[in-house]
DNA sequence: AACAGAATCTCAAATAATGAAATTTGAGAC
DNA sequence: GTCTCAAATTTCATTATTTGAGATTCTGTT
């Protein structure tokens, strides 16, 4: 039904995906252990991807990111289509509410995190831009679904290969969150997660959500009308941003 | 000889590159044309890149760099191996000389640009981080060879296929660097280019080579003696900065 | 010098990628 | 609403590439 992927492409960028602060060289031993390959093959999307200058080859069998990965970075930066005040706006947020706060585009598999704006606290809940969520069971998945035609709804289940069951299940809590203006969610996800979110509408259609996530604890009835209050108000400015463009 | 690369991760970093300022967004048929692919292999590439939230799917057949890619490149600019104080340096050197200045490291196959600072004029010589020289023909790639042992120098060639004789060729030439301590390039590699290079020593070994470069026109002999003086000067400050790390 | 462990390379077998052709989608015309 | 058609997506037999076991090379230690 859907499009096959390439499975190396999905490798290599695994591979890039096991760079993080405590560890910033890789080795065809880590590669292979963590993505479960041999030695060899682990080798090869190293040396691949220093051929490519994704990674540089720090000495003989360490490699470390390399500049076009830097580049290709910037790029993405620079031409990705969303709100040039999305990031801004999340920060407001974050400050005004003091809960991380996040982003996220409508996917076909699941709202797509794009921007993240995390609570200053030195412990606090985090997502990572490029996550995709379980459409189902999040607050922001309900509110694209809320936001479709009923028959995008069902199509959207076909294409996805989603019971009409489980789609029928949620249209209640459907009709709640378009009668609210915004969607909860407390622990349906993530146990001891809640969130707040709210759509970004732009000519009638849900273009983005925007979300205050934290644990369930610090999330009572105040804190949720609140956050429900500051998303929307933002969420109007954005949807302004966004305007009239040619993805109609 | 070497190890084989994994031409289909090439091919997707091939895509990746087809993105820039004036296109900020890419359909399968300009990937198929301009990588000479099939349509389907197109599509397939690019549904790939979105799946793997590298690119995005604006809409149906377009798709426009993803979070991920940003990520990634803000995580290699964290993470990548540079001292810290380079960039810096570049601005400094390109504003005292007033021509683009780059900086490149060693890679078997050739000198690796992986800093660069242009020129402030409207038009002036540039090149992209990631990009990787020729070794012989080039300033930044002699001025390797020069710091290698010759039993080293030998053992490369071998290494990347390049005839003892191109090798020989340039000894005279590298027995001159190592003697200025800079190397010049006049139209050797581009014509109607023109480069002087120096090399950052740390622990008896080039670690990075610093130049500045420019058309022909606009490197008499006073520009390159200058332009020699203060890289040298730089490049001392630069291998202070690397000073010992367990890279030896 | 010898040794050992890690990194790199080789190549036959297995698997995945490719592209021609079929199918689906969606915008525009009526 | 239906129909048309170009573009996008999917299918599947064939071909090319990828994989990993094992061989070879490299390098640090003694």
């Amino acid at each position: 039904m859907a499009t096959p992927i390439n499975l190396s492409v999905m490798k290599a960028f695994d591979a890039l995906e096991l760079f993080n602060e405590a560890r910033s060289e890789l080795t065809a031993e880590v590669v292979a252990r963590e993505l479960r390959l041999s030695h060899a093959t682990a080798h090869r999307f190293l040396a691949t991807l220093e051929a490519a200058s994704v990674l540089t080859a720090v000495r003989r069998g360490v490699y470390a990111p390399g500049p076009r990965l830097a580049r290709l970075g910037r790029m993405a930066e620079e031409l990705a289509p969303l709100p040039a005040s999305l990031q801004a706006t999340l920060d407001r947020l974050r400050q005004g509410l003091e809960e991380s706060v996040m982003a996220c585009r409508y996917t076909p598999r699941g709202p797509l995190c794009v921007a993240v704006s995390q609570a200053d606290r030195p412990i606090s809940v985090n997502i990572r831009t490029g996550t995709t969520l379980p459409m189902l069971s999040t607050a922001q998945g309900r509110l694209f679904l809320a936001g479709l035609a009923p028959r995008d709804r069902k199509n959207w289940a076909i294409g996805q290969s989603v019971a009409q069951a489980a789609l029928a299940e949620v249209e209640p809590l459907l009709e709640g969150i378009r009668a609210e203006g915004h969607a909860l969610n407390r622990g349906d996800n993530e146990p001891d997660i809640a969130a707040v979110s709210v759509p970004v509408v732009s000519q009638g259609r849900t273009v983005l959500t925007i979300s205050a996530f934290g644990t369930l604890g610090r999330f009572g009835p105040e804190v949720q009308e609140r956050a429900a209050r500051q998303l929307k108000e933002a969420a109007a400015e954005l949807a302004q941003d966004i305007g009239p463009t040619k993805h109609t």
